[in-house]
This record gives C-alpha cells, structure tokens and sequence, in this order.
DNA sequence: GATGAATGAGTGTTCATTCAT
DNA sequence: CATGAATGAACACTCATTCAT
C-alpha cells in the first residue's frame, strides 16, 4: 500500500469519527462507516480488508497518537509524573471517542486475536515509565515491571469497558485519573 | 414464574454450560444454546424473556453464587482476608466457564442496560467488606468506599475481558489475586 | 429430517419448477427461488443447507423418478428398447425443465463434489440394462460395461449442457434419441 | 486493432494459462485474471471488451491452434485416421488446460451465446473429414454429416465437462480415444 | 497505453423472534 | 408445557465496470 493510499485510509477513519459523533446507530453497520466518510462500500473494502481491519487500524492510529504525540510530553524527571500523564493522556484521548463507537470495537475485538501486543507503544511506555521509576527509586524495588504493566493496561482497558457499558454517563478522566492515583501509590 | 419453573431454567444454563466446552462456536445462538440444552427455541422463549434475559440470568446466577456460597465463607475477623477470598472466590468461579462464553457474554452484554448494578451482590459484598475494613482501621479512612468498589469491579472486569480475550491462556485465578494484593495494599 | 419436512422441501422445489417456466431471470437467486415457491428466505434455509444443497435435492429427485417411474417401464425382453426408453426418459424427463434452471444447475454444480455419481440410479439402471444386453448377447462381448455407462453418462450430460447453452432451440428429446441409436449400434 | 495490440492481447492470456495452473481459485474474477497477468484491470479493459470478450479470445486461440498447427497432420489418405487424430488433438490441447480454468470457462460460458459455432474451425474440421470418409466410403453413406458433428461436438464438450468435474482426476486423452473409436465404428 | 481508485447494485446467508399446533 | 416451521429485515462482502490521471 503506498503512502497516499495509508494518508486516505487514515482520512476515511478520522472522517468517520467526525461525522460518528452526530449520527445515532446501535451496532455500526459497514453501511454506516461509509455514510459518515462519505464513500461508497466498494471504497471502503478497497482500503481495508473487512471489518475487522477497519478495527485494527483503529488500534495502529492509537499507536500513533502514543508515539507521536503524547511520548514527547512525558518528560518530566518524577516518572510519577509521567505515569499519571500517560493515563490521563489515555483517558483523553479515548475520551474524544463517540462511546457507540468504542462499544462496538470492544464487542468486536474479542474476535480478533491479540498477539504481539506486548510490543505495542501501549504497552511499551507505560513499562519503561515503571522501569524508570523503580531505577530513579521512586517506586519500590519488590515489583516485577512486566506483570505491573500488565496489570495497569488490563484495568484501563477494563475502564474504557465500563464507560462504554454505561454510555459514557460519568467522567472517564476523572475516574481513570484516581485509579492511576491509586495504582502508583500502592507501588510505593 | 413458579419454583419449578425457575428450577427449570437454571438447569437449562446449567445443561447449557455443561455442553458448551465441548462444542465450537464463534457467537452463541439461540439454536445453540437450545442445542445445547437440548431444547427446542419454542422452551427457550418460554424461560426466558429473549436474549438478553438469558444472560441476565447467567449474571443472577452468579449473584446467586456470592450469597449462597461464596458470601458464608466470608467470616473472617481480617477484612483483609475477607477481600482477598471475596476476589479468590470471583476469580475461581469465573474460572470455570468456557472462555468462549466468556466472550459472547462480554461481548453481548455491551448492548444491554447496566443499571441498579450497584444492588447487585457483586457490588455489595465488597463494598460491605471494604467498609468494615475502614471501621476497623484496618484501612485508610481516606478512601470513598463506593469508589473504591466501582474501580475493583471495573478492575476484575477488566481481568476476565482480557483473560477471555487471550483466549484463557494465563491463569486467571492466579493473575487476579496479584491484583487484589496489590489493591489493597493501596488502600492501607 | 422427518417425512414431513421432506415432503415440504419437495413441494417446494416443484413448486419452483412451477413458476419458474414463466418468470425471466439470468442467474437464479435465492430471492426469485424463494418468490417462485412463495416462501420466505428463512423458509428457504430452513430447509435446505445452502443454495448448492438446492441442486443436490433436485438431483436426488431426478434419481427417484428414475428410481420409480423410470424403472418399472424398462422390462422389455430386449435390452435395446430398454436402453433406447431409459435415454428417452432421461431426455424427456430434462425437456421439462426451464431452461434457465438447468443453465444455472449445469453452471453451479462444477463447484460440488461428484463422488459416488457411480452410486446412483442415473449410473446403475444403465449399466445393468448393458450389462443384460450382454448376457443375452444383444451387444458385443467385447466391451467394459462400466466404461461405456461412463462414456454414455458423459455424453447424455454433454446434451443437455448444449441444449441449455442453446437456449432449448432444438429438440433435445430428439436430438438424444438418435444419439442413443448410434451409440448402440455401435455396440452390436 | 493493431497487430502488435493483438500480440500484446496474446501474450496476456498465455501469461494467465501460465500463472493460474499455481493459483488456487473458485471463480475467476477480473482481479485475479490481472494479478496472474500482472497487468492492472485498466489494461485488462484496453484489450477486452468485457469478462465474456476474454473467454471468447480463448475460443479464438482455440481456433487458431486447429486451424494452423492440427489442420496441417490430417492429411491422411484414411479419413479415420483423421478423425482420430483430430480428437486426439482436442484432448490434448484441452488436457494442457488448469482443470480450474476450464471449470471456469464452462461455468461462464452459459450465459454467452453461442451463435455462429458452426462456421468455427472447431466444428468445420470434423465436418469436412467426415464429409471426406462419406465420399471415399470409409464410412457409411446413411448419416447426414452436419447431425453426425453436432453429436461429436456435444459429446466432445461432454467429457471436457465431466473432466473438469472430476478435478481432471482421469486421463482425458485416454478416454476421448476410446470414445471416438466408439463413435467411428458405429458409421461403418 | 497504462493505472488503480471508486462505484453500488446485488449476493448468499444469519438469526432473534413469533405462533399455530 | 413443548415444538419447530416460518418470518424477513439486516448484514458483510463481491466484483464487473468506468474514468480521471
């Protein structure tokens, strides 16, 4: 796939999520996808593979958005800070999301298989933040960083899960927010 | 509905459960499911509702299980011990499902209302736990405890979404009494 | 499957035979199988597995009539007359179907499995007409039996795949028949 | 269209018998058609007028084979010997075929018409041999000539059909000999 | 000549639910 | 109580064809 076929693929999603926003629907149809873009259903197999790869470009944009934007951010020489930042930056960005879109990438996604995503930057730099943490002996030494990391992507995932269930009816920020209080208290 | 009748219905799940670890399925049917109780669709509608009521069903059975079962081993004078065996037993009794029911019901469930969850036993016993917990100062009486019990529910959901989702590769019970030590250290 | 539902599933079929002679289609869908017989899609599926398995059951019927209207008329002393009738009620038999369908049955059906077509009435009432002609020394001693029902099936295939292709412009009832007299003339 | 347009139309068919023996495919589609010629659908669109314009330039490169390279060996005194050899170049030039390809073809081209065949080669050559074998009293002088080819043709197609729906699972060559030595001896 | 993005009507199939028996 | 035939809207996905570049 070239270049300026990714750059219209990555249109067709965030239009999507534009337009998603204002339309109201149950379970999104394909149909549906391609009304908010505004292409046809031949267009929209033209760049991805089926359904599911519509999710899981889902997934790689958040991987950008990871990488790109909120990476640079984490700075700070607390990696306390940085900790607490990177789940809020979660919390935000899955916040912008339309919550009828994210109940249907969490039904959908248990179909998919979920290998390899240790080496995504979701994982990824919450556990070098840890590691640095533990280094900077700001968290104790007792913890195992891996099965932490683990640990913390579950229960935010287990978040978004729950706000979508109840339809976005209270503040995910706020929420995840305390939770990541909690979480790196407990690690001290 | 008649005792008997309710009787009836618990051992249609029940038959149910019994055959779905041998049979393969992607989303569950209601023709599987009656197949799997050897039933025909015309019985299922008779016990239950429609679709949703089954696995509302499912939910009050597990209900069922915390007051029954899971609630009168609970007597320990450590709240501590209490939280912990409150998790374990969580833990254990999902630990006995199929995962790929596992999955049709989170993945099903998303489209279905989550109210008065907070009467359920699954949100009461561990509030009742954590709550004497704080009287007994045997936590820190900073925390809300409602909030408290939201994030460990949300948390423990978050374990089986994923447990389910990597298709019951690690040990669920295992991983989720990790979390619960690591919990309630926070809270001390 | 009770006798019920057989009798359903073969009512439906003809039923479709029926209408089809007066309605104009191209490729023969589920929908205008369905609006043929006057049943719903659903009804459609409910009895039979998938659209091949809509031809695999007009198969079964084109066996039966052979089976029991076919077979009880060939008792002729002489084997010929019994071959030259079994073509000719092969061949009347096909002349009563809508072109288009056996357009759509001969397209289709390349994409199934032809195992145990040796198994069948269409195979076995033949050869055991041949092998008689045999015995009775009406044909050569010379031939396989088995080959020449082969090269005969074949060709009586080759007919109606032509006729279809043609439109029914010719007369296959008289088309096949002087092929059956060539064929066996070409045996004594 | 120019000469070197057609040599280009040409190679591009080859190009596809080439490739599409590796293919695993059900049904041709003008994707998989360009994929194996390595040319884009515009391209494909440049040199046929439509999917039923390609089949059709297989009929004509059939033609083409007859007509310059099998035409040139039946120059048998004995017409027989013609004849034979003129199915035996049918069944091998067919035999050099990807069983799928020709499922493929004999699947589509139903929905073709099929006018004019009888000016083709395909039926000319046969026509004039046994036309040949009349007027040298090789065969007898009761056929007439036109019905005995469409029967040959008919029958011909027939075993490249069965062929194709046994998976090419018997020896193609093998069988349309004895066939046509069956068909031979019945005009003595 | 060559490309491949875009189209969208059309396809086979699923499945929760109803209801007459 | 129990059955399972019947429904039909809804769905994901295909593919021959066009056309601007």
């Amino acid at each position: 796939m070239t270049k300026k076929a990714k750059n219209k693929r990555k249109k067709i999603i965030l239009s999507i999520f534009d337009k998603m926003l204002t339309v109201d629907f149950e379970q999104i149809t394909i149909k549906a996808l391609c009304d908010a873009a505004d292409i046809s259903v031949g267009t929209f197999y033209h760049y991805f593979k089926d359904k599911s790869g519509f999710f899981i470009q889902i997934f790689s944009l958040f991987d950008d958005y990871i990488e790109e934007e909120l990476l640079p951010t984490l700075t700070d020489e607390n990696e306390i800070n940085n900790f607490l930042n990177f789940c809020n930056g979660f919390a935000t960005y899955t916040n912008g999301y339309d919550v009828k879109i994210l109940r249907s990438i969490y039904s959908s996604v248990l179909s998919f298989s979920n290998e390899h995503e240790m080496e995504r930057p979701f994982f990824r730099i919450p556990y070098e933040i840890l590691l640095n943490a533990q280094k900077k002996q700001q968290i104790s030494p007792d913890f195992n960083i891996e099965d932490l990391t683990k640990a913390l992507i579950i229960s935010l995932r287990g978040y978004v899960y729950d706000w979508a269930w109840h339809e976005g009816s209270y503040d995910l920020v706020e929420y995840i927010h305390k939770f990541a209080v909690l979480f790196i208290n407990a690690l001290k």
